[in-house]
DNA sequence: AGGTTTGTTCCGAATAATGGAACTTGATCC
DNA sequence: GGATCAAGTTCCATTATTCGGAACAAACCT
């Protein structure tokens, strides 16, 4: 059961539909049967048959003939650890989050936006590090955390007002920002501030600080937050916002360097 | 009726090409440009061009205009934290190797089978870590890995032949196994012992014990490998035989218990 | 048994993918 | 500057694929 359906566009042609079936058993957290499938999926039922068919032997999904059931397949773990390594931020940020983690001795985000989403692609807890798909590759709100606040406010503006209207803007706490003007007056604070705080917005008793990571030009890269518990760890964060804004920077400067070798 | 993973066929579909395609880009592990995907798929310019495009706006590839190259895109990691949590062992498995890797202080690894190639599922470094290739997403070769013999080994008949004809037989080290016969050979062997041995045939110096995970009815569902470095490792590491096959069985064992709430 | 739900197959119709070729764009080189 | 060449993009008639209603098979109740 899951979230605001999402602005999945128009879905163009045969690869859109079959996605939008990898959509689906992803979400459901379980192995679902084919009807499960059918009622989840505007296709009828023998186009969505032969879809399955197709991706199953493309290794996209496995079938456990026992119960039959669907679940996602490996063939993707593998293709995510490409993606995972290549375009996202996390191998090139991984030392400087590291250094950070060590000096501020918190839990750590770094995030990616995709498609108005916040996309979690690295974590380092307080105590121990973390191992790779268990947290990263799960999405979270843009409107209620503070990475995706971060990162909503260095949109450019045809962008980011595209953006803030996929927001599902749902209450999570009563500190939730709920209304596009709100959330856009929030982020114009958040561009004069040069960081962004969650207050307890999404998780009730969880606040965080956390700035964008952005090119030179001004393009928006990732945003990195420092996340403690209790209302009172407000002040402390902001005690952390020089080192936040220097590791941001860092990042930036380190992607802007890395290049392919050709 | 058989839905078990077969061979990378002949691309069924559109839906085949676009994969083919998201494994090329993979596969490059940096950045492509058009004409250099052009130059490893066999597809028309027209056709990849379409198709590429359709992948873009899917969210599959990422496409850096500044650069004009194309990177495997960050939707894949969404759904590959989908597929690591609902049909990987790993999250199964997390404790159990927990403890293993606690009482034998090496690095350990989870392994399944993926169209007859082996895929890392996951992974514990040893306290003192030898530095090697592998992760969590990474796929290995079948034929001269500790892991994927042990798995290749408890096959069923017709699935173990198809698998061991598909192996590279690719020569890493002098002790790579390198013709189907002496494959066959050292899997019946494997049969027996219960346990298989990577001595040096993937990478020169690194040696490891590994054991299938196995279902009460003999359906391989996995391999764990327990690896150190040095040709002398070997004795100690069969010193481990017990707490690996122990290890396994518990694995096996939350496996089968394991049932989604319906 | 009979009724009901669930999974699989068929096949004519229609849509969506195809790919050769023509057309931009933007470098590079006389 | 103008010619040359390659990379990237668009067009469009053809054809192969996909579509999906409906029939079929199989398991699953009572």
């Amino acid at each position: 059961m899951n979230t605001q359906s999402g602005a999945r566009e128009g879905a163009d042609g045969t690869v859109g539909k079959a996605l939008q079936i990898m959509d689906i058993v992803a979400d459901a957290g379980r192995p679902l049967r084919f009807s499960e499938l059918q009622a989840a999926s505007p296709l009828p039922k023998a186009t969505l048959y032969r879809l399955v068919q197709t991706l199953t032997s493309q290794g996209m999904l496995v079938y456990d003939c026992d119960r039959q059931t669907y679940t996602p397949g490996l063939r993707l773990v593998q293709l995510a650890h490409a993606a995972w390594r290549q375009s996202s931020l996390a191998p090139i940020a991984r030392p400087h989050i590291d250094a950070l983690s060590a000096e501020v001795g918190e839990t750590i985000h770094l995030a990616q936006l995709d498609r108005a989403q916040v996309l979690y692609v690295d974590k380092r807890n307080a105590v121990r590090p973390v191992e790779m798909y268990s947290q990263a590759g799960k999405v979270g709100p843009g409107y209620c955390t503070g990475v995706g606040k971060a990162m909503l406010a260095h949109l450019p503006e045809t962008e980011r007002q595209a953006a803030v209207r996929m927001q599902a803007f749902y209450p999570h706490t009563p500190n939730t920002i709920t209304s596009v003007e709100a959330l856009e007056a929030e982020l114009e604070t958040i561009r004069t501030e040069g960081v962004s705080f969650d207050r307890e917005e999404h998780e009730p008793g969880i606040v965080c600080i956390a700035a964008p990571v952005l090119t030179p030009g001004g393009r928006v890269l990732g945003a990195l937050s420092i996340t403690t518990a209790g209302p009172a760890g407000l002040e402390g964060l902001a005690r952390h916002r020089p080192a936040l804004l220097r590791t941001a920077g860092e990042i930036a400067a380190a992607a802007e360097t890395w290049q392919f070798p050709s």
